[in-house]
DNA sequence: TTTAGCACTCGGCACAGGAGAGTGCTAACA
DNA sequence: TGTTAGCACTCTCCTGTGCCGAGTGCTAAA
């Protein structure tokens, strides 16, 4: 059967309908409503092949039909006209990028605030993940007598801080030399870079001082675990209240469990670190809980290196347009900003 | 009318299993189950009165009774007999206490995940306020040409580090002069000390420099303002679903709503600071949101610096009595962790 | 003062019936 | 051959009814 420009724009109004109002959509409306010039009958002959086809859906015999997940992945391709945004919501964005924070944590958590509260959907960001920057300068200061503070600064302004013991009469002096021969071994390398055999030159050095090079070591090594930030920020957890299909309790309780399960989170987000926006439809989904849900993504980058991915989910019935525009501006926005802010100098 | 013992045992017994079951109580529950060897008829009459004294309420005329507020207040008051935690508890927080973190925030966050886990309720709990404890160490770390790291570190680990834009040609030297100054000036002050006043000195010595010193200026007045930390860390907020008074959607979402007004939450943890465990009872509280809600606070320390405030939130049918115990131990034993690793040292 | 007994109340549940929306099929029509 | 009008059929949702059970309040007896 062949998928002829009358099919489609049936299909497109179905999607479009059901889209708006979650009901599904009889032959009745699409005839009426998107006046397509044919009467009911026909465009229920339509819908039967169109489920035949796999592109629609009915939850019972005398329901309207609704999408498949196929059809919206159709829609998506193909069909949609991927809108440019509205005035107030390009402002929206320009506003988040114009206020002064320097955190960079701060300014994706923002991002994923605004993000949920301009699509209405629930948003969720990855954490810059270090194993892509590079090292800029790292530094012990002194605390107190036993306890020290390593800085690590990296090209993005992140940085890890840490305290460490350090044993009784080490002086500044000394935390500076220790300062001067990590900077000259790991300046200019990513975390990802860092090798632990290019400390056995430190422990030489620390020689006398074995307890405080320990200390060392434990520390940098967890540091080397945690190199993938793995934290997730979430904005508008609640908006899924908003839609009519989890009115149901147990689908709202499971939708917010999952927000919970950070492990997943971070993957799905990992995964769709390969540039440009992603749509991941329903059943495309990994993940057997997220049938149901879509996930629109986008990356955000520091100059030409990928630091994290941003996105938004919601049900599948979700304003696929509205939500690729607002990913595809935001995801550009930031990497703008922050490339600005802390793009490599030289 | 007299609250003679017979009374206070059945309000007792109504209490304990409306606690348990969600269920309003008959009178025939409380004759048979809890065996007081009197007949339903005569308990009937006794919650009669009770109902009349404001101890029970009815919800509909052919229903059983619940305990109200002023019931739950002198049940927690009086008639509860506070339980000492089970070796299982006591193990689960001692655990938690025998990891090796040394990021303060996150021993606040994990207490909180281990709080929600141990009740079942949802926890909050209050960053630790900065106001509250003193300056150890300032220092500015050169980070590249033209930027420079302000470091703070206090007396209980914690720091507070920005990155701030520096002019050009100033160099490690420059900065490390100027970490003297601002150490001399503020080390030992808690942040609430701080006078802006004294920084014209450092204005005189940055006279040739009146961005750099623009931009410390703008750094430090921030920082005071943040000085209190209105961080709050949840832990289980869909734990609410496992009760039958929220399998309501309405209320679950307004629940979570309510969950996600930090102000609102750091309003009343900030307000139960004055030490102990501290129990709110539905409409005792003062927000309007919370009636319905009970609230079990307790404070943690450094030394005897009042830090924070951790707490459980739930329905006012709550297990106070596991609540206040769990609570009571948490707060101490954090306390004594928090001193232990970041106690004062001379 | 306590208790047994009884009439009464009210929420919850199962069930039936009707309305409404939508379908698929058939037959007529262009 | 594709399109349309008509019609019987299906299925959900809503509403009203009646019954059951839990629990109460009152009365009268112990």
């Amino acid at each position: 059967m062949k998928l002829d420009s009358r099919k489609l724009k049936i299909l497109q109004a179905i999607i479009n309908d059901y889209i708006m109002t979650a009901e599904p959509v009889g032959s009745r409306t699409v005839a009426k409503k998107y006046n397509l010039g044919i009467s009911s009958a026909t465009v229920r002959n339509e819908m039967s092949d169109l489920e035949e086809m796999g592109f629609l859906e009915q939850p019972h015999t005398s329901a309207g039909r609704i999408p498949s997940d196929k059809a919206y992945r159709l829609y998506v391709d193909k069909l949609m006209q991927v809108r440019s945004l509205s005035e107030q919501e390009a402002e929206y964005i320009k506003d988040l990028y114009e206020s002064k924070i320097m955190q960079l944590e701060q300014v994706i958590l923002n991002t994923a605030k605004v993000l949920s509260e301009m699509t209405n959907y629930t948003s969720i960001a990855l954490a810059p993940q270090l194993s892509m920057v590079t090292i800029k300068h790292i530094q012990l200061v002194p605390v107190d007598k036993s306890l020290a503070l390593l800085v690590v600064v990296t090209s993005s302004g992140i940085l890890k801080d840490t305290l460490i013991h350090i044993p009784e009469g080490i002086d500044s002096d000394y935390l500076y030399k220790v300062s001067n021969i990590l900077n000259a071994k790991f300046r200019g390398k990513t975390f990802a870079q860092i090798d632990i055999r290019d400390l056995s030159d430190i422990r030489n050095e620390l020689a006398e001082n074995q307890k405080f090079f320990n200390s060392l070591v434990d520390v940098l090594t967890t540091s080397f675990r945690e190199a993938e930030n793995r934290e997730i920020y979430l904005g508008g957890t609640t908006n899924i209240f908003n839609f009519p299909e989890y009115q149901d309790i147990i689908r709202a309780r499971s939708f917010l469990n999952l927000m919970e399960e950070k492990d997943l989170l971070y993957n799905i987000l990992v995964n769709s670190r390969n540039g440009g926006v992603k749509v991941s439809i329903g059943t495309e989904n990994p993940y057997e809980e997220l049938r149901g849900c879509s996930i629109v993504t986008a990356t955000y980058s520091l100059g030409d290196r990928v630091l994290g991915t941003i996105g938004v989910i919601g049900p599948t019935r979700m304003e696929y347009s509205r939500a690729v525009s607002i990913m595809d501006h935001m995801g550009k926005a930031l990497s703008r900003y922050l490339t600005k802010l802390y793009g490599e100098q030289p």
